[in-house]
DNA sequence: CTTGGATACTTTTTT
DNA sequence: AGTATCCAAG
């Protein structure tokens, strides 16, 4: 970090002579691991020069690809480490792609740039936040802190929640920096909403950021753009530096990281993409599968490779994937193949309701076990987060181990983001969305009002609320008891401070959550969660431990987020498609494939037939991660809001050629009308639910073989016509008040008339005729 | 300013 | 069902 950001030299070829040597390399034997790559994966790992498209299937060996190219690479010395860009979307898989490549080399890489889109960028923004208007101490935002602000960007702005919903703000502003838009380069088309007033508030919005000397995600990448462009010197320098690039995922990029690498690869052109449009699910969230499309046109004699032999599935398996995929328009086909033996057909089972399902799969689980099959091999792969809950509920009561992947997050838990909170005012004193968090956690008395007065000040000054507060508390502005509860807080994290450069950090960090009050406030909280909660904070501050400093532990929690969870255990993984997506298990249940929830109703309502083939795809995930086995299911009765709702088997289901797949007779209660009548042509003929009602759905979508249709859904919800009223009287009064002078006489809003006795800055001090002498706040005082 | 209860709203997916 | 927000009373 501390490394003079121009400073080239360690970065020069020249001043590494062991590079480059054809003679060495040449006199290299092949090594045994690439030796084992098929014909295809060995073509990508050995076109070492100029672009590299890797069009790589499910379970066709692309991370292997990946893992050999860079281990290559570095075999026959064409980069150092630290001239190697590899770029992921998670953090897992970065994780894994840094093990392998160990493994392969046969120890410890040091000096790679390897890492997530964000988590890189992260680290060159560091380097240069001054040349962006940040300070290199930035905070990164999470998504909370990041719906705080712009709420309070809506009120300040006299905007009602009500009719502009935060989290749809936060959509548009998120997209936007997908797109690697700036403020002021919004397109026209996108200032439809919120009145027009979109690109203004997402103006505000940025500015606003800076101010708080923070990024949003969407800002690492943003930002890192800005740098290149205004700064050729550093565009360059990194340029210059990485010899090789590697993208995993590349179907997953937007537009923004997307000219990132195109920026990067300029100059040597060694850039190796691998990805598989069928698997783009993220298109929600900016993602273009277009990047993939035209990498060729970006990146003129691009080499492409195609892996299409898939070393995961059973042929079945891969058959009814296939099948299902194939419905999708818009893709550049793949057709995979493999050499399995045959396995087991698909299997896809109706139940009555998700009770009945949890309670299947429970079954089924047991029955493996019993078969000796390891629960780590097995994952119930659904579709929304909340439906792994009648999962949860069943395994505990018939004692499955399970483990919820990417549920419920530890650094989400509510006493870790006050600890966190706490740990960032520390560090950076501007951070008022963390300072707002925990003023009054533990209750120090300090309500709206107090709060209100504070931001008020502050954002009429433009600085933050610390740097306010310091100065409010000189005068008599606050109520005594208020004051000094403030007063005591500022000392407090004044005297954290200087410990924090003496002590080690988890000493300070103890320190903090025990003598600010943070801990006593659990101790005394008689709720049971109480003491789970004091556990998770002794944790916190061991997992701090694992750091140097508070930075970088900070920068850990924002953009890692998940703990390490101990995947030595025996357990059944449960987690969304998305989820699951990198990953394999033998045994894989996919339930839940119904009308509405799969395909989500959501998708197909905003994004249409784009929308549909995205689940598609996201069907086709979940089917190729299972090696062995993929049992679907579908329930006739879901409850959906704590209502009970009829539903139809998932389109999904049609169209899984049926030559691939096992209708297996219902459990339990419910027996369809025979689930064998079936509409010919190759479809399957679900049957669905009891209940039959006629009406339309939603999604237009009639199964073909369906005489009925669910129950309505409830009275949509009534518009609350209630208006909200515009609060004006909150505009900033910017501080143009003639100066003012002694003797003059003034009004207070809360003291009332009074007379200047000495004026120090902007602070007065006054003889107010009821309230006696205070010192107050130059703006909060008018001439009468 | 805090508390408690009522009421409305939610559930798509994530770095 | 669970949460988040709003409102009235202490």
């Amino acid at each position: 970090m501390s490394a003079d950001p121009f400073d080239l030299s360690g970065f020069e070829p020249e001043n590494q002579p062991a590079l480059n040597d054809p003679a060495a390399a040449a006199a290299l034997p092949p090594p045994d691991w690439l030796v084992r790559l098929n014909e295809a994966q060995g073509e990508a790992v050995n076109h070492l020069e100029g672009p590299l498209l890797v069009l790589a299937g499910a379970g066709t060996g692309k991370t292997r690809v990946l893992v050999s190219r860079l281990a290559h690479i570095l075999y026959r010395r064409l980069a150092w480490p630290s001239q190697i860009l590899a770029v992921t979307f998670t953090n897992k898989a970065a994780r894994e792609m840094r093990e392998r490549v160990e493994k392969l080399v046969g120890n410890a890489v040091e000096g790679l740039w390897l890492g997530t889109f964000h988590g890189i960028c992260n680290r060159i923004l560091r380097r240069h936040a001054e040349l962006v208007g940040l300070k290199p101490n930035f905070t990164i935002l999470d998504d909370d802190d990041q719906l705080r602000l712009i709420k309070q960007l809506i009120e300040a702005e006299g905007l009602d929640e009500k009719q502009l919903p935060p989290r749809l703000l936060k959509g548009q502003f998120d997209r936007w920096k997908d797109r690697g838009l700036k403020p002021g380069k919004t397109p026209e088309s996108d200032s439809g909403f919120a009145e027009g007033k979109g690109p203004h508030l997402y103006r505000l919005y940025c500015e606003r950021l800076l101010q708080l000397n923070a990024c949003d995600f969407g800002d690492l990448l943003l930002h890192n753009l800005t740098l290149f462009s205004e700064h050729e010197q550093i565009l360059q320098k990194y340029q210059h530096q990485f010899r090789y690039i590697l993208v995993d995922e590349y179907q997953d990029t937007n537009v923004a990281q997307y000219l990132w690498l195109r920026l990067l690869a300029q100059k040597h052109k060694n850039i190796c993409c691998v990805g598989d449009d069928d698997q783009s699910i993220y298109g929600w969230r900016g993602a273009e599968v277009g990047n993939i499309l035209r990498f060729e046109t970006d990146f003129p004699g691009a080499k492409i490779v195609r892996l299409e032999r898939n070393y995961r599935s059973t042929p079945h398996i891969l058959g009814a994937a296939s099948g299902l995929i194939a419905h999708n328009e818009s893709r550049l086909g793949k057709t995979l193949w493999t050499d399995l033996n045959e396995g087991d057909k698909v299997l896809v089972q109706g139940v009555w309701d998700g009770d009945e399902e949890a309670r299947m799969v429970g079954d089924e689980i047991e029955t493996l076990e019993r078969e000796k099959v390891s629960l780590n091999q097995m994952a119930i792969l659904v579709r929304a987060g909340h439906q792994t809950r009648a999962f949860e509920e069943r395994f505990l009561t018939i004692g499955v181990k399970y483990r919820v992947v990417g549920g419920l997050r530890f650094y989400e838990r509510r006493e870790i983001r006050d600890a966190i909170a706490y740990f960032r005012v520390l560090m950076q004193p501007d951070d008022d969305l963390a300072f707002e968090r925990i003023v009054n956690t533990p209750k120090r008395g300090l309500g709206e009002s107090t709060m209100q007065m504070l931001h008020k000040l502050a954002r009429g000054g433009g600085r933050s609320l610390t740097a306010t507060l310091h100065e409010l508390l000189q005068t008599d502005e606050i109520k005594p008891k208020q004051r000094n509860t403030l007063r005591k807080l500022m000392d407090d994290f004044d005297r954290w401070r200087r410990q924090a450069t003496e002590l080690p950090h988890t000493e300070v960090a103890e320190i903090v959550l025990e003598e600010s009050g943070y801990i006593q406030m659990w101790q005394d909280d008689k709720s049971p969660e109480a003491p789970g909660r004091l556990e998770n904070l002794k944790e916190l501050i061991s997992a701090l431990s694992d750091f140097e400093n508070f930075a970088g532990f900070l920068d850990h929690v924002a953009l890692v987020m998940d703990t390490e969870n101990s995947e030595d255990a025996e357990m059944v993984s449960l987690m969304t498609l998305h989820g699951a997506k990198g990953l394999e298990f033998d045994y894989i249940f996919l339930p839940g494939w119904e009308e509405e929830l799969f395909p989500s109703r959501r998708s197909l309502e905003n994004n249409g037939t784009a929308g549909l083939e995205e689940e598609r795809r996201l069907a086709y995930v979940g089917l190729t991660r299972a090696r062995k086995r993929a049992h679907i299911s579908f329930a006739a009765n879901r409850r959906i809001y704590n209502q009970w709702t009829s539903a139809i088997p998932s389109r999904f289901l049609d169209e899984l050629p049926r030559e691939h797949v096992d209708q297996r007779a219902q459990t339990g209660v419910y027996r369809g009308a025979q689930g064998l009548a079936s509409s010919g042509l190759g479809s399957l003929g679900y049957i669905g639910g009891g209940f039959s009602e006629t009406g339309a759905r939603g999604s237009g979508y009639q199964g073909t073989n369906w005489d009925f249709t669910p129950r309505q859904k409830q009275g949509g919800t009534t518009i609350d016509g209630r208006s909200r009223r515009i609060r004006d009287e909150d505009v900033t009064r910017t501080s143009d008040d003639a100066a003012f002078s002694v003797g003059d006489r003034i009004f207070h809003d809360k003291f009332g008339y009074g007379r200047i006795r000495a004026i120090d800055g902007d602070k007065l001090t006054i003889s107010f005729e009821k309230a006696g002498e205070k010192r107050v706040i130059a703006r909060f005082v008018t001439k009468p």
